[in-house]
DNA sequence: TTTTAAATGATAACAATTATAAATAATAGA
DNA sequence: TCTATTATTTATAATTGTTATCATTTAAAA
């Protein structure tokens, strides 16, 4: 946990940004939270409860800032609300997700599976690859085994 | 184009919804801007032109049914609004897309890149796959040749 | 200390989307 | 056909997520 924050906070400081405690606490809640898809609101409500001064324009403002950092990736699921994702220790590429329609649960994919499919779209479509958004929806196993037991 | 207006026709009445005249003066915008990824508010705009007394709610209820029954896919690139995009003709899943940072065009991939490692997540992750969504974040083939001229 | 710039908090403004209710159109039954 | 019922649409209000504004606070520089 630590060790992670004096990353960030050398991250910010290299673009001269300052880790101010606002930041911090954001960040923290972003740690806390590393397997959820939190959107702005949900990190302001967890925020405020440790640092109830801060308002909620910090806290958008804060996670604009990670995400141009590429700190956090931001990502939505379709519902009307944007969510912010940690990225993964020293992952270069934004991490997949599993989205199961019947529960709604996220499951997350740290693998990065289209090395392959990169490099054939470089070389079919002539364009130069930085990052990606992959989200598959489906079935979760949870969700099949119901399904089999209802059936 | 009539063709197709009568297949979506049919797959509404197979559901037993109408085409009413709104419904298909929006699905023939759609049709005449495949290409393009339209808003809501770019297709009422569009629908408005033919039939000016449309109001904006029925374009939301048309675009939301036509997702319902998977003949447009809802997409969203990052900015804060949702694009719907027609599903290529007798396609199994949702095609992907090339998103330039530089330019902010927006290519289509329409081969299925993805065989192969929905059937890893199948197996390795017990996730029975319906659909995905695919977008690659990057510079296009004519940015490329921009940023090697102005270097 | 004084000056300057950066960051914050409260709140207003904005834009996309959804909900509501009255009007219209289509459908089914008598 | 007329009537009753249901589906659909229009106009508009309400809601929601996000961004902009501005006065205030904090931190850094001179
Ligand atoms: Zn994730
Ligand atoms: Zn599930
Ligand atoms: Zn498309
Ligand atoms: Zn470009």
């Amino acid at each position: 946990m630590e060790q992670r924050i004096e990353k960030i906070k050398k991250q910010l400081h290299s673009q001269s940004y300052k880790l101010t405690p606002q930041r911090e606490a954001t960040v923290r809640v972003l740690l806390e939270h590393e397997e959820d898809h939190l959107s702005a609101e949900d990190v302001y409500l967890l925020v405020k409860e440790k640092a109830p001064e801060i308002g909620l324009a910090t806290v958008y403002r804060t996670l604009e800032l990670l995400s141009e950092l590429k700190i956090v990736d931001k990502i939505n699921f379709g519902d009307g609300v944007s969510r912010y994702d940690l990225r993964k220790e020293g992952a270069e590429h934004f991490h997949h997700h599993l989205v199961c329609v019947e529960c709604g649960s996220v499951e997350e994919i740290v693998e990065d599976l289209l090395t392959d499919v990169e490099s054939r779209v470089e070389k079919d479509w002539g364009f130069q690859v930085k990052d990606h958004r992959l989200t598959f929806h489906g079935v979760c196993k949870k969700c099949q085994v119901e399904t089999v037991k209802s059936s």
